[in-house]
DNA sequence: TGTGGGACCTACAGCCACTGGAGGTTCAAG
DNA sequence: CTTGAACCTCCAGTGGCTGTAGGTCCCACA
C-alpha cells in the first residue's frame, strides 16, 4: 500500500490495514462501521481495495474514542452528526454525554455492591467441602429483593 | 395453575408463570435455561404445560443470584455442578468467585476512569455551538494511547 | 517478467444472554 | 360451553463486533 502515498503527493492515503493500525480498530470492524453507516464508503482502487484519507482517519478516531467511553453506536451516530454541523447548538451533545455519565455512575454503583458481595463470599469461604462452602450457600440463599423491579411487576 | 397445588398435597407445584414471578425470571428465560441445560426439564401436564417443584425453584434462585453477580453462564453451570456434589472440595467455587471478583474490580477501575473523563467533558461544555463544544472536541482528539494494546500489536 | 505471499475482497456464521413475536393449544373459572 | 389468560413451539432479532471460507489483488524481489 505504500504506492498510495506516492499516488497523491499532498495528502496521505492509506489502506484499511494501515487505518486499522493507526486507530486500534480491527479491519473487520472498520468494514462493519462502513456497513452500518458510521464511516462513509471510501474510494477504491481499480481492484476494489478501499483507500482512505485524513477525514476517515479523524472520523474513525472519533468513533473509537466514543466507543471507549461506552457510548452505544446510536449515540456515536448522533454525536457524529452534531460534529458535522458546527453551527448547530451543542445541547444534544451535552445531553448525550450527561446521560452516558449517569449510566456509568449507575453501573459503578451496582458493580460496587457486587464487589462487596463477592468479596464477602470469598472471604467467608475457608476451604473444605462443597456442603459447607459459604460461596455456594450464599448463591443458593434466596432471601433477596424478590422481584421488586418495576420491570417485572408490570 | 392453582389445581397444581391440589394435585400434590405435600409439595408446592407451580407453573412456569408462577415460577417466573417468584424468581424474577421471564418465562422465556426459564425455557431458555432449560434448553441450554441449566435447569432440568420439569414434568408436564397432559396438555404439555411445564410443572415445577421446590427443587426447580431453588435451582433457579441459585442461577439468578449467580447471574446477578455477573457470573457468565458457564461459571453458573460449574457452580451448580459443585453444589450438586456436596462431598467434593470447594476450591473450584473459590477460584470462580475470586476470578469473578477480579473481573468486577477491573471493570470498576475502568468505569471509574470513564466517569472521570465524562464528568470532565460535561463540565467543560458551557453550551454554545457545536464548533466550540468541548465534548465533541474531546471525542475528536486523537491523542490517546494509540494502539498500545497487546491484542492489537499481535 | 514471473512468482510468492501478504493484504485485501465478499458473504455469512457465531458469540452472549436473552427478548419478542407469530400462530396455535390448554386450562380453569364463570 | 365459552372466554381469555396462560401456556406451547419455533424462529428471528438484539448489540457490537469477531471469525472463517474461499477467492482476488498488489507489490517487492529474483
Amino acid at each position: 500500500m505504500r504506492y498510495l502515498v506516492c499516488m497523491t503527493s499532498r495528502m496521505k492515503s492509506l489502506g484499511i490495514g494501515e487505518l486499522g493500525r493507526r486507530t486500534c480498530c480491527k479491519v473487520q470492524t472498520i468494514r462493519w462501521y462502513e456497513e452500518v453507516g458510521l464511516l462513509p464508503p471510501p474510494a477504491r482502487t481499480g481492484g476494489g481495495h478501499r483507500v482512505y484519507g485524513a477525514r476517515h482517519l479523524a472520523r474513525l478516531d472519533f468513533i473509537r474514542h466514543s466507543r471507549e467511553l461506552g457510548f452505544p453506536l446510536d449515540a456515536v451516530r448522533a454525536l457524529l452528526t452534531l460534529s458535522d454541523r458546527p453551527d448547530q447548538p451543542c445541547e444534544d451533545a451535552h445531553a448525550l454525554a450527561s446521560s452516558q455519565l449517569a449510566i456509568v455512575e449507575d453501573k459503578l454503583r451496582r458493580l460496587e455492591s457486587l464487589r462487596v458481595e463477592l468479596a464477602r463470599m470469598t472471604d467467608a469461604c475457608r476451604g473444605g467441602v462443597a456442603a459447607e462452602c459459604r460461596i455456594l450457600e450464599t448463591l443458593a440463599d434466596h432471601s433477596h429483593g424478590h422481584c421488586a423491579s418495576p420491570d417485572h411487576a408490570a
